[in-house]
DNA sequence: TAAACATGGTTGACATCTCATCGAACTGCG
DNA sequence: CGCAGTTCGATGAGATGTCAACCATGTTTA
C-alpha cells in the first residue's frame, strides 16, 4: 500500500493504446480469416509453424508450451485434438519416461503449405502493405529484444 | 488457382516472425497477469477500458464489439456474465427497439481504477522499459495506420 | 536407500468463445 | 400499406481454454 505508481506519459499511454488496438483489431481480423479460408484454427496455425521450424518436426510438450507461451494443460488439450484429426502424433521419450514429444505428420506438413500463401497474402493486405522496411526494421529489433527480456524473466 | 502468391522477402519473414512471438509472449503474460492480480480477465478490462474512453460509460454493443473485433454474440455472452457481476448494465435503446447500451457501473469504475496501477506497473516492466522513446513513436505510427486501414477495409 | 521434493504431462470441471440460427425491429420499395 | 431484405442482439450447442488436482517419473538430500 502506499506504493507510488509510474503512471505513463501521455506519450506512451497513446503509444501503448494505439498498440493495443492494433493487435485486438489485427488479430481478430486475421485469426478469422485463417479459420475460415483453411481448415486451421489460429492456434492449430501456430503449433504447425513451430513444429516445421524445428528438427525432425519434433518437439517436447514442455518446450513447444514455452515456446507459445500456453498452459500446459492447454497444450495437451490441444495436441489431443489435433492428433485425433491427423495433424500430429503424440511420440514417447525414451530417455525420460514422464516425457512425451509432438511430431508433425504428413498430413500436418499438406495442411500447413496448403494454409500458407493465404496466410501470407493476409499478412500483407492486413499489415506489411502499410508498414514501410524502416519501420519494419524496427519493429522486427523492438519485438526480438522484447522477447528476449520476457524469456530471461520466466519467473 | 494459378494464382502466383507474393511471398515474403527474409526481412519481412523475420520481422513478421518476430512481431508473433511478440504477440503471443507479450498478451499472453500480460493477461496472465491482470487475471491473477485483480478480478478482471483481459477481456474485461477490455470492456471496461472502451467504456471508460466514451461519454457517460456508455456504448451500443455493436460499436463496442467493432471496436474490439469481437463476435456480435461473444459480446452478448460476456456483457451477460459482466452484468452478472455488476461491472456493468444493459440499457434498453429509446431510439433503436432493437437495440441496447452496455453501462459501466459504479463497481465497474471501481474495479478497473483497482486492476489500473497494477496493469500499468507490467506494462512497464514487460514492455516499455526495453523500447526507447523514438522506438515508441514509431511503433505508434504505424499502430495508428494500420489500425486505420483495417478499419477502412471493413470487408 | 528412502523420504521429500520437483517435473512433465493428463484429467475433469468449469469458464469462455464460435458458429449457426432465431426473433424482433428497422428500411426500402412496389 | 405490405412484403422482402437487413440489422441488432439473444440463444444453445459444441469447440476451446483455464484452473486445480492428480499420477508417474526423476532428482535431491539425509
Amino acid at each position: 500500500m502506499g506504493e507510488t505508481v509510474r503512471w505513463l506519459t501521455p506519450e506512451e499511454q497513446h503509444a501503448w493504446r494505439s498498440f493495443v488496438r492494433l493487435h485486438e483489431k489485427l488479430w481478430g481480423r486475421l485469426s478469422r480469416l485463417i479459420q475460415a479460408e483453411s481448415k486451421l484454427s489460429a492456434a492449430d496455425f501456430a503449433v504447425l509453424v513451430n513444429l516445421t521450424d524445428v528438427p525432425e518436426g519434433r518437439q517436447r510438450y514442455q518446450d513447444l508450451a514455452r515456446a507459445l507461451e500456453w498452459e500446459k494443460s492447454r497444450m495437451s488439450h490441444h495436441i489431443a485434438r489435433m492428433a485425433g484429426r491427423g495433424l500430429v502424433v503424440r511420440e514417447e521419450c525414451p530417455d525420460d519416461g514422464r516425457g512425451a514429444f509432438v511430431v508433425i505428420t504428413e498430413a500436418g506438413r499438406a495442411a500447413i503449405e496448403a494454409a500458407a500463401p493465404l496466410h501470407v497474402e493476409a499478412v500483407r493486405e492486413l499489415f506489411l502493405d502499410h508498414v514501410t522496411p524502416a519501420e519494419l526494421r524496427v519493429l522486427a529489433d523492438i519485438s526480438e529484444r522484447v522477447v528476449r527480456k520476457l524469456d530471461e524473466s520466466v519467473s
